[in-house]
DNA sequence: TAAATTTGTCTATTGATATAGACAACTATA
DNA sequence: TATAGTTGTCTATATCAATAGACAAATTTA
């Protein structure tokens, strides 16, 4: 009766680490709205006063919950819930990566992960109007928003029209601004294939996922306004984090 | 791609230990049937395969059940699923802790943890019919059934009618034999009342239960046949291993 | 009775978890 | 520009979690 634990109390030699039931507890508290999104944590020492642990375990609380895309730390600010509003992301004739967020995000970009020239397979070929095996470039990419990962996405194209798009995509950080710089000033959206499953092992990594999440798919193929294909993707999107909105296409 | 772990299956470092995820898959093994009640789990060195760990880190898990009183280890024979079924109590006039049990159990009987001479307090003095500050003996006990704990009670006696009580129960396992020391041949509840509470810790160790389990409380006087308090009792069962049927009181 | 099966105990090693303290790096503010 | 407040990094130590292997103890089976 004496020195009774509070109930809901961090749990010693309970098979789950404390870091990990810290972690939940976060979770939890920002669900109640006891931590307000957007808003400041209290600091670390607050925080290990008030579950009666080290500091450095309250770290590796918020260290986990910074890599499941919860929270964002700040050295010398603090440590802020980000907004766990999920994206809309619009689907449509004219899709864009940026401009579809605008309002939503303050800042976006696309990073370049990868680039590489492939025999085509029979999937690209066909969209892109090209013989099997003709050699296209295959861009590996990362559509971050806020500094959060939101997509994942591999675009091929005809590397005889666009050798060198690697190297836009990696200055200009836009799909658009490349395609520019080979005169394409307009493009649409021909096609869109919408599936989801769970995320595979790259995913988690290059998205932050935990294991078990989920990821929306989007094959599609880009063509010029005359009707001629230019590009073909296949993009994933964390399905926590972003939510598809389809437009006339 | 590759190497992929199969959904549902066991997570390293994700902040829950291996032997609490096994723990947990064999109690959800038990659940759905897949596990048998009353029969022998598979050995250690099986589930050690099965799980993809060593054997070290099943017996842990093993060990964790046995603590919670789900399995029940047997050296040379097995490890064995015990009933998950709950005794039935029941609750009338004429309650006895074995008698209540018969054809359920093949082995019960109270052990005497404690015992105390004290003043009484409202609450006691009132149902005993005595003034307040009255010494009354208090005699804490524990119910067992087939060697797994079953209840947590605490009694209390008129000192001056029933001095050597505790010795009584001892000695013999058993209130009804110990009030027969006394001159009472039979007795009859008066009243009880009953309510439910999340176990305090002592009643955690005593009975062997897991942080946030469950207990009934009755609170309970029982009386001669001529109408004479002799017994104030308040006794806990786990929610998880009995349930009170209450019959014609 | 002997052998096989199964749980129990012991030693040893490695990595993850948790605590402790000190100080650096960065930010906001007086 | 100091100063206070906050996150980041480093070292060190102790305990828990997990693996590995060997053998004892008890039970069942051939």
């Amino acid at each position: 009766m004496i020195g009774q634990p509070v109930a809901d109390s961090i749990e010693r030699r309970s098979g789950v680490s404390l870091w990990r039931q810290i972690a939940d507890r976060i979770l939890q508290a920002i669900a109640t709205g006891d931590f307000a999104e957007n808003a400041a944590l209290p600091p670390e020492v607050a925080l290990a006063e008030r579950y009666g642990v080290n500091r450095h375990t309250v770290r590796s609380a918020i260290s986990a919950l910074v890599q499941e895309g919860v929270l964002r730390a700040e050295q010398g600010r603090g440590t802020f819930v980000l907004s766990r509003k999920r994206l809309s992301y619009p689907i449509g004739a004219r899709t864009r990566f940026s401009t579809g967020l605008q309002g939503q995000t303050s800042e976006r970009h696309i990073v370049l992960l990868a680039s590489s020239v492939e025999p085509a397979s029979q999937r690209v070929a066909e969209s892109l109007g090209l013989a099997r095996g003709a050699e296209v470039i295959r861009l590996e990419t990362r559509g971050e928003a806020d500094g959060r990962p939101v997509s994942r996405a591999a675009a091929w194209f005809d590397v005889s029209r666009f050798a060198g798009i690697d190297k836009a995509m990696a200055e200009t950080g836009s799909i658009t601004a490349s395609l520019a710089r080979f005169g394409i000033d307009d493009y649409l959206r021909q096609s869109t294939v919408l599936s989801a499953r769970h995320a595979d092992a790259a995913d988690l990594a290059d998205l932050g996922l935990q294991p078990g999440a989920i990821v929306l798919v989007t094959v599609a193929v880009n063509v010029t306004p005359d009707g001629q294909p230019i590009q073909f993707s296949e993009s994933r999107f964390p399905a926590e984090r972003v939510e598809l909105k389809l437009s006339a296409l």
